[in-house]
DNA sequence: CATGAATGAGCTTTCATTCAT
DNA sequence: AATGAATGAAAGCTCATTCAT
């Protein structure tokens, strides 16, 4: 048995089930019982992991925040940084049904944590900056002054079209759009 | 004392109120306590006006309605569609420090609306689709076959950047976004 | 424009839609604005008529009186004590749809008055009395000594057979108990 | 300090106190403060054990059925069916002074179940059926072959007189229906 | 007499958090 | 470390009653 690999996964359970949760139902309407038996934990003892539900809601940030770490290394692989930012963007086409349904994940919560005045207000921002941080990299790489711009308007596309998708139910919308994006990426000089 | 004019006072003013607690705070965090006292009504009271805390909410969206659709009554005083679509674009230079600080108001509110599974689910669709349209109408004016796809693009656009705005708390982006979304309307045929 | 009709034709369907409602709902669930609505009165007006709810309610008790007090004068149609008997027994089966659907509307208006500890406490005696006289004094005229046990055995096996035709929701137990206090009756000597 | 009999003894204490209010009160008049009071438990507490009010109302219903269960053995001591139908009429003269002080507590609970349009409607037969069934194997022992009526026409005695009992404060009623019945017991065949 | 509006006390229910073991 | 149970503050909502006109 072991133990303290057992406490890791309950941890990382409880994490899981708090994002997938807090995507479907957002932080407020999400209680730490729902979280709980989702991961198949006792509520009593998730407090043992994470001090508020606060903390865990900070945890389920990083754990974006390393899944995005993950897609830059697999942008890597990609040969150039046009194709970089396709498959950026690509990612969205493939998720688009969930997307549709629930918006995004990173950015619902962003919108939702913008709102509070605490600790947690704008903590959004280590995930997207990283997002932005990959975007602009590419932009930059293909000789662009305005990369942090350009940066900043493509995960601002992403984010707003995945809102209307969601508001409207038209997983068609990303779809479009993402098709746009591709097209003017390969209009930018490379 | 205006004795009907009392009662619809009433009422905006719940309406208002809510407005305003809803975009600062969002609907969950907010109260019909807090409502009740921004409008100076006493709580009780407020279920004369709206039978449900999501009739006042639901009362609020047609409020964002009515003022988009005086959006688009300003708009028409501009002299061509690529005016228009400036115009449109620059109202939200204007209030960038209020959407830096709590995201656009529509965008977050239908975000927040999007998790739910009851009869609010979606109705942020009603004030998106208005802003949508009212771009739309522009792109056609414009001779644009694909002005549908250029009316999200640009709603999403203007979505996307209120949100890393208010999420990184930087007010620059949206004027920079701003900037490049007016430079690309001038390259529009016309 | 009667006015003094009009109003009594106000208080009388407050009457009216208070004995209604109350039986379908018993007292404490109906509200003043079903009542009043259900009469086609504002609800602000009621309290020119009655000054609380509870006077209401003794108003529907009087109501009730007086219905039984014309059920007499029907009876006494009849030739002989047996005969009023059964009459009075025989009325119940003409209702048991709705008494199987909503109880006694007297029983079980008595019974929850029953548990107050005020004025009301108490009072469907009024009513259940008048009941029981009715049938004392046909039992009486039998020549029977134990004229009162028999009339509060005959409207107690009226009570009961009707609470539980309502609650096990079987009419057929009405005609059933009917029947068979028809054929006690007949073996009376008279 | 008992682990386990702590948790149980709780929620034993609330369905006994919940059965007492009720039986008191009624089910709208009595709060779960009420109950939660009576019960020495905290408020926010009843929930852990019930999940609503009606959940508690339910489970005294199956309280009353536990009870009767316990009258059924008791009548089993008893040599014949007429021992056994006169016992069971018997605990009635008992406990009349509290009957008539509030009344049956599974009539007049059963009476205000039957009010509701929800899931509790009608929820009284579980405990009703109990008793008349008790009542229709005795008369069935006796070779009738109108057990079954004969056992309706016993319990809504019983029912009826209580009520009558309890609305004109009269514990004599029960006392002489009592008798009555205990007389009509022996003169059926046997 | 009539009435829409106002009021506030009180109810059921939820939930993050704590605690005893 | 683990956990069922406990807690209490706060939420949304209802409603008899009152009041201004």
């Amino acid at each position: 048995m072991p133990l303290a690999a057992e406490g890791a996964g309950k941890r990382e359970r409880l994490v899981m089930a708090a994002r997938r949760m807090i995507h479907e139902q957002g932080v407020e309407k999400t209680t730490l019982a729902d979280i709980a038996a989702v991961a198949e934990v006792p509520v009593g003892n998730v407090y043992y992991y994470f001090k508020t539900k606060d903390a865990l809601v900070a945890a389920v940030l990083d754990a974006y925040q390393n899944s995005y770490r993950g897609i830059s290394a697999e942008l890597d692989r990609q040969p150039t940084p046009q194709a970089r930012l396709k498959a950026l963007v690509r990612v969205l086409t493939e998720r688009r049904e969930l997307l549709t349904a629930r918006g995004c994940p990173v950015g619902s919560l962003s919108s939702e944590l913008d709102k509070r005045d605490d600790e947690l207000r704008g903590q959004g921002a280590i995930v997207l900056s990283t997002l932005i941080d990959l975007a602009e990299e590419q932009f930059r790489a293909l000789g662009r002054d305005d990369a942090r711009e350009l940066g900043v308007a493509l995960i601002a596309a992403y984010e707003g079209v995945v809102l209307l998708a969601s508001t409207l139910r038209e997983a068609g919308l990303i779809s479009t759009e993402v098709a746009r994006l591709e097209r003017w990426i390969d209009t930018l000089a490379g």
